[in-house]
DNA sequence: ACTGCCATGTAACTAGTTACATGATTGG
DNA sequence: CCAATCATGTAACTAGTTACATGGCAGT
């Protein structure tokens, strides 16, 4: 269906997009795969919400959707992006401005009014979001060096690389934080 | 109103009851400033949504609710945490599994899509980004200087730290990205 | 005169979540 | 045999946004 040079769509639309935009067919189900790795930079949605993006964007003539009947598997809808997508994708990347940051760290919320927690109980949480932390880390030199040998992720590599730089400064600020409250030294 | 021990909030309920349990008594409107403080490591939400969950808090009996006649402003209505609010805020710090963090980092989205972009546009996107970032940072050195000078608020000016961490290893890692992308040096 | 601060609230909407429903294949 | 993976979709809900409406005071 319809064009309008270039719908306003939320960020997630764009995600999806983008993640079409980088081969040619994929089902909801890959696309959701990538947005789990998309999510150490940009918070990844829920399955229904992805197949709900893929349906509007084929709605709006953004991408095509095709059924693909499968053996011995449920059949699959491959969505591909359309030139009016990859059209309306440029245009976001090239011309629509910077929004801020946005954090959910839940750590960080709960140290913030940590006088109301128990003794021990913020040095507990802590520790868990070290191990987190550490885990994380370890899943991102996977998805980096898988990259880092594929010449046509090098973009996403960069942001690996980024990815990285954040979980050792989260990791080192947690040690940092676990060591003052040790010493009972604040502020 | 009504009680049953803990009933199931999202997390802007707790950052709102966690907020009302730093002093005797807040506006909608002060609320919403300390939300402005907290964005920086959990996100701030709308003013709407900020007086809607007060107005929860208050039917739930976390809160109560009093309208202070003013002269020259408008009236003023305050909420108070009570026993059963705070105790609710201490079970969700003391029990409540810690989340993970979710980043919805706007650049880094771009960057990842990199390929779609113009000749130059991450290039303008990094240094607008940077100038954010330097601004951001100049923001939180106000904050934690003024939160060092006050022992209430020990936890707060430890939170303001890891910001400041943050803040720098954003910029390290803009910095490192836009230098790559100018030698063209990919992966 | 204008901007910014103080102060609250509603209406209409969109984005997003959870839970459910279905069902075959593959690997240990 | 069980768990994981592949694969899609709906229904009911909640969370959250934008835009609007109102209005006085203080400072430049």
């Amino acid at each position: 269906m319809s064009n309008s040079k270039s719908p306003k769509l939320p960020n997630t639309a764009y995600a999806v997009l983008g993640i079409l935009s980088m081969g040619d067919g994929f089902s909801g189900y890959e696309i959701r795969k990538w947005a789990e790795t998309l999510r150490f930079f940009y918070w990844s949605p829920a399955q229904s919400q992805i197949y709900a993006e893929l349906r509007r964007l084929a709605k709006l003539g953004l991408a095509t959707s095709e059924e693909i009947p499968q053996e011995g598997k449920p059949d699959k809808r491959v969505y591909q992006i359309t030139d009016a997508g990859r059209e309306t994708f440029r245009t976001w990347i090239n011309n629509q401005p910077l929004e801020p940051i946005v954090m959910k760290h839940s750590l960080a919320l709960r140290l913030f009014f940590g006088r109301e927690a128990e003794e021990g109980r913020l040095e507990e949480l802590l520790i868990q979001f070290i191990a987190e932390i550490k885990e994380g880390l370890a899943q991102l030199y996977i998805v980096e060096e898988f990259m880092e040998h594929h010449p046509q992720f090098s973009y996403q590599s960069l942001v690996a690389l980024g990815g990285q730089n954040f979980y050792k400064a989260e990791l080192a600020t947690a040690e940092e934080i676990l060591a003052r409250l040790r010493e009972k030294n604040l502020g």
